[in-house]
RNA sequence: GCCCGGGUGGCGGAAUGGUAGACGCGGCGGAUUCAAAAUCCGUUUCUGGCAACAGAGUGAAGGUUCAAGUCCUUUCCCGGGCACCA
């Protein structure tokens, strides 16, 4: 019988199932390894070539560690809260708690025909309330520690949908569903003060084993300048202008202040010469996007009339706003230098302010560009002369500020608190009770989990709050601990609430008395493993790390960073067709002919793409039909040979088919299948040398690339192996064997089978140990060394390894191909370096 | 504009500074077959040549080195991120 995937995989699966072999328990005895992926979003669509692509890595290394010896923690659930859920409900009136189990219900169905080796007894859901009422607990905490606190926060109002819309829910100014216009709009919001944490999140990234691009992307996202505040008295009045600035050695500079318009003082210093020009622009400013205000190419503004003293000066400098100025970060205002800011030096000209240098060193005339680079200070008075190198000057500055109580030194960070609330249905209730505004208190844990109620709409109120609003008997509440009748929030937690600790879940998945009982998480944690995509560096990866840290800080877990190593995935790309009509033309009828592309049957010439899969693209591959064709287990090993694990790279089913035929190679090593029944070959003969060369080199091999995640260079390693132990028509068990457990990470149910009824072991290779190389099998002591003269390869040479220098010469110059160049030359210089390469220098 | 990735055969991709193109797809030739599928063997970077062989070749241009896809400088193109952050 040939290899036929879909005899063996489903029987494996069952094996497997009814063995519990993934199911495991903490065991001091063992070391432990955790590897985790990126819990998926239980679409309706149901998976696509992209998850499993997604999930190979840390499936192939545990399979591998287990082999090893390791108590692997290899967990798999559902980030179920989200918009998808919540925008069928209300298109079909569909509960999302039964869209969303039906979803999962498919998601698992898949998951398991691909044979993952999930330990299911762990799967959690963020959105069944035995694993929210813990998010709420931890929200609540959160809460009792000052770290969650409501404020007025500029949102994006979507007058005609009625609801609040999340940044990427808005697409150049207006409403991704039904392009829809979107303003700015002042709410009460939950947020986080993950503020507190930046220096801490900071810190720990140098902690921990993630690819550098990512932390960079952290740290610019943190955004840490080291500057000064520094006071500057508004003139006829007590207020005191308070600016944040990285170059506080350019004060002396400062010849103009620039407010954000939000910012409170605006009132407060504006001449009533200006008030309505203020006012109108302050207006005007309110109706602008985020977008608007980023796009304008002019830099706006307007006097206020107030006027400030330059400290350093003394001199009077006029106060503008303007909405370069951001209100969220510093202090919402600045000192302009335009000699030395570009943003600055635009203003000024528009607006003929006087432009003063202080830093020397300018290569234009400062009056036609800014000078941000190093120099000397001059016109600073008493300062002039200082260099500004290695920040000198800065910390000349700040050292007499300071002494003058006209400033100190402070860090700034971009990092923005963390919007914690949803205007939506679809959440973690936000266990809080308020009166009116106010919030009284967070439930406690006796009282949670605070159960989402079910609602007659989906709708959004058009009031801005979510459809929770309309449940009166829900949000109204008798307060027993106050006795006081109060009110639930009826905002709810944002999807990466859930997310941002479910790996502490897994590890402790039906715990009703804790979120996570600590000696197992002490056991478990850290992560050692997670895989990922690049597109939750700065969300996710970065709020986990937040909430780890906050646990760590309240004695539930031990350890302040949660992954401690992290590595992306790439993205599943897809060719896409295109005819000369620019229109889409399915992979199935594209044809090859004398290396340019045809629709089958038809002279019509296509272009190929690589795309993003997509729905609308009718690129998008679905696992289930990849099995229905060729396993589960040619999937696997095909999405390892694709390319480098962090590489985006295109689907191609011709690769697909390539690895197939490869595992039916690999089967027929095992099998006799010429006579219509699978007739097992291996035998008890003792292995030849060369075929022990050929295993121990492929043991070698495919431990290393799994190791190092190479899992491409695994997959030809064994395409290598098999091949030649085909050509030696090796039957020995000593050398099936362990060929079978190198299969076994990538293709496990053949391996299984292999395993059992074609070498006649017991059922069950998962714990079997891993196979170990002996270098005597698996370095050659005889290699092939490349000679080259003047450094260009002319011939080959047999050689030993570790062959001295005079053999290696001997051996060269016995090469016609060699020899022809050396003829009549004058040999002036050998480089040998043995094992690599013979390189021959000749006159 | 700034910050990250990345440019290697027809295609996906291999190469601790040491024979560029492993492995796979596709192509070509052959075996098997009544035929096809499947399978097996050979071949396949480009140019010239019947061949032996020669020359060129890792986006481009320079450089370091006995030796560069790999290191350095400049530059072009593609992908992603940030985007007035003081």
């Amino acid at each position: 019988m040939a290899y036929d995937p879909s005899r063996i995989e489903p029987a494996w699966q069952r094996f497997w199932e009814e063995e519990r072999t993934f199911e495991v328990t903490e065991d001091r005895t063992k070391p432990k390894f955790y590897a985790l992926d990126m819990f998926p979003y239980p679409s309706g669509k149901g998976l696509h070539v992209g998850h499993p692509a997604a999930y190979i890595a840390t499936e192939v290394t545990c399979r591998y560690k287990r082999a090893l010896g390791f108590n692997v923690l290899h967990p798999m659930g559902y980030d179920a809260f989200g918009l998808p859920a919540e925008q069928k409900a209300i298109d079909e009136g569909v509960a999302p708690q039964v869209s969303t189990k039906e979803a999962v219900q498919n998601f698992r169905r898949q998951l398991m025909r691909l044979g993952l080796s999930y330990d299911w007894s762990r799967e959690i859901s963020t959105a069944d309330p035995a694993y929210y009422k813990w998010t709420q607990f931890i929200f609540a905490k959160l809460y009792e520690a000052g770290l969650a606190y409501q404020t007025e926060m500029l949102v994006n109002w979507c007058p005609a949908l009625g609801t609040v819309l999340a940044n990427d829910e808005v697409i150049d100014g207006k409403s991704e569903r039904g392009g829809h216009p979107v303003e700015r709009k002042a709410m009460r919001q939950w947020m986080l003060r993950i503020t507190d944490y930046a220096e801490k999140l900071l810190e720990g990234l140098e902690t921990i084993d993630w690819p550098e691009p990512t932390k960079v992307r952290q740290r610019e996202w943190i955004g840490r300048s080291e500057g000064a505040r520094i006071f500057f008295a508004v003139e006829g009045t007590d207020e005191k202008l308070e600016v944040f600035t990285t170059r506080p050695d350019t004060l002396f500079g400062a010849t103009f202040m620039v407010v954000a318009p939000e910012h409170p003082i605006v009132a407060r210093i504006t001449s009533d010469a200006q008030r309505s020009k203020v006012a109108a622009y302050v207006e005007e400013t309110s109706h602008k996007s985020e977008l608007d205000r980023q796009t304008a190419k002019e830099k706006s503004g307007v006097d206020t009339g107030g006027r400030a003293i330059n400290p350093a000066t003394g001199q009077a400098v006029p106060i503008f706003i303007a909405d370069y100025v951001i209100y969220g970060y510093g202090t919402g205002a600045i000192m302009a230098v335009p000699a030395h800011d570009e943003r600055d030096h635009a203003f000024a000209k528009k607006f003929g302010l006087p432009i003063v240098e202080v830093i020397s060193g300018a290569e234009k005339p400062i009056e036609e560009s800014a000078h941000s680079g190093e120099g000397v200070m001059v016109n600073s008075g008493a300062l002039s002369g200082t260099p500004t190198a290695n920040r000198q000057a800065v910390g000349v500055v700040v050292d007499w500020l300071e002494k003058e109580g006209l400033g100190q030194r402070s860090i700034t960070y971009k990092l923005r608190d963390w919007t914690f609330a949803r205007q939506r249905y679809w959440g973690e209730p936000i266990p809080v009770l308020k009166d009116g505004d106010q919030v009284v208190r967070a439930l406690d844990v006796s009282e949670l989990p605070l159960v989402l109620p079910e609602v007659e709409s989906y709708k959004p109120l058009g009031t801005g709050e979510s459809p929770l609003a309309a449940v009166s008997d829900w949000v109204a509440v008798s307060d027993a601990k106050t006795g006081r009748e109060l009110r639930r929030e009826t905002d709810t937690m944002p999807g990466s609430a859930g997310s941002s600790w479910y790996f502490l879940r897994y590890i402790d998945p039906k715990n009703d008395s804790e979120l996570c009982a600590r000696d197992k998480s002490d056991y478990w944690m850290p992560v050692d493993l997670y895989v990922g995509g690049t597109e939750h560096t700065v969300g996710h990866l970065l709020y986990a790390r937040m909430w780890q840290r906050f646990l760590a800080e309240q004695g539930l877990v031990r350890d302040p960073e949660p992954f401690q190593k992290l590595v992306h995935q790439g993205m599943i790309l897809a060719f896409t067709y295109y005819g000369p009509d620019k229109r889409l033309v399915p992979e199935a009828e594209v044809e090859e002919r004398d290396g340019k592309l045809y629709k089958k049957g038809t002279e019509l010439e296509l272009e190929a793409r690589i795309e993003k899969m997509s729905k609308r693209q009718g690129n998008v591959v679905n696992p289930d039909q990849v099995i229905d064709r060729f396993g589960a287990d040619a999937m696997r090993v095909y999405i390892c040979f694709m390319g480098p694990l962090s590489a985006d790279k295109p689907w191609q089913t011709n690769g697909l088919e390539g690895q197939f035929s490869f595992l039916r190679r690999a089967w027929r090593l095992y099998f006799d299948e010429t006579e219509g029944a699978d007739t097992p070959r291996a035998d008890d003969s003792e292995p030849t040398e060369t075929e022990l060369r050929i295993l121990h080199k492929a043991v070698k091999k495919v431990s290393a690339d799994i190791e190092s995640l190479d899992l491409n260079t695994a997959i030809s390693a064994l395409h290598v192996a098999t091949r030649d132990l085909a050509q030696e028509k090796s039957r020995s068990r000593k050398i099936l064997g362990p060929l079978a457990q190198l299969f076994h990470p990538f293709a496990p149910h053949f391996a299984e089978e292999v395993w059992r009824a074609g070498l006649g072991h017991p059922a069950g290779i998962s714990f079997v140990a891993w196979p170990q190389h002996d270098d005597r099998y698996a370095v050659d002591d005889e290699i092939r060394m490349g000679v080259q003269v003047l450094g260009k390869t002319r011939g080959e040479i047999l050689i030993a390894r570790d062959a001295p220098e005079a053999a290696a010469l001997e051996k060269a110059k016995a090469e016609p191909s060699v020899a022809k160049y050396l003829e009549g030359k004058n040999l002036t210089r050998v480089i040998y370096v043995p094992g690599k390469i013979l390189n021959l220098i000749v006159k």
